[in-house]
DNA sequence: TCGTATCCTTCACGAAGAAGAAACACTCAC
DNA sequence: GTGAGTGTTTCTTCTTCGTGAAGGATACGA
């Protein structure tokens, strides 16, 4: 994985879109200018003018921490989910879920707002969210993805570790 | 958690101790040294003389990545109890239970304060509490907690130590 | 030391309810 | 037309949860 050099603070919003993208970077903070606070194991900075040595350090560690860190998110783009390497397509209604699920992934989604966002004109039968988690399930399990559910709670999703 | 800030390379035995024990550390560079290469996300380092500002930063840094981490805390949220990257479904009594236990985790919760908590709405046969509590012990063996029964008190949870 | 009352653990059973699965029919895009 | 996507019905399976009962462990008084 790259490690993003760039200046702070002139290229903030550049910073942002590779904080988003959780992307290894490095500021090179400008003279008298204040690093920014340092959130996550992508980050780091440096003082201009730099030492070379120092530069190196700091990026070869940003490395080594971005491929302990960086584990490859599933991804949904239109209807098409991918996952390390292997993809499926989704049809509509299990797309919309997916993107329910993906969205808070590893956390519990609740029936009703799997109904809404699957069905954002009016939720058929109560059965039918059941039956195309069934079948999302079979077309998940090829791409190394699983729906747990959560009795009287709602769905999961995550990532196999098998 | 506390960050240990200490000289590098005097303290250098210190410092493999700290790495032993996983604790976050920053390191103090002593002038003409040249800092070690960092492989883990809770070392830093910076050059003396240090500013003050800068040491603020990086102390707070590697504070939220301490936490982001070292995840000691076991929580539940939305019936799913997570405990260092293992979680469990917890159903709705035994979710209220839980909830009730960890709320004082490591201090004894007597069975009337659980049976409230668990049955808002009336209690059932006094058993009820008793059997929940073992079916609960059974799910929470695979999470690394366990219930520790205080006898004519109540019960206790903590993070199991194996 | 020994009984005994009390507290706790564990198992087995059954009812109620939640979720899973199969089968079928309809619609729509190609 | 054909096939994939979708929704419904129906049936099955699994989970939860309360209860009763058996037995182990502990405290305490005789």
């Amino acid at each position: 994985m790259n490690v993003v050099l760039l200046h702070w603070p002139s290229e903030r919003s550049r910073l942002e879109r590779l904080r988003e993208q959780q992307l290894p970077r490095l500021l090179l903070v400008e003279p008298g200018a204040i690093a920014p606070q340092v959130t996550d194991c992508l980050e780091d900075w440096l003082r201009m003018p730099v030492d070379d040595a120092d530069l190196q350090l700091r990026t070869r560690a940003l490395e080594i921490r971005a491929n302990e860190h960086i584990r490859v998110k599933p991804e949904l783009e239109d209807g098409v989910l991918r996952n390390g390497g292997a993809w499926v397509a989704l049809p509509p209604v299990e797309a919309r879920l997916t993107a329910v699920l993906l969205d808070r992934i590893g956390t519990v989604v609740s029936r009703e707002t799997l109904a809404e966002k699957g069905w954002p004109e009016g939720t058929p039968g109560r059965n039918a969210l059941d039956v195309h988690v069934l079948r999302l399930r079979r077309r998940l399990s090829g791409v190394g993805l699983v729906i747990r559910t959560v009795r009287s709670r709602g769905y999961l999703i995550e990532v196999c570790d098998t």
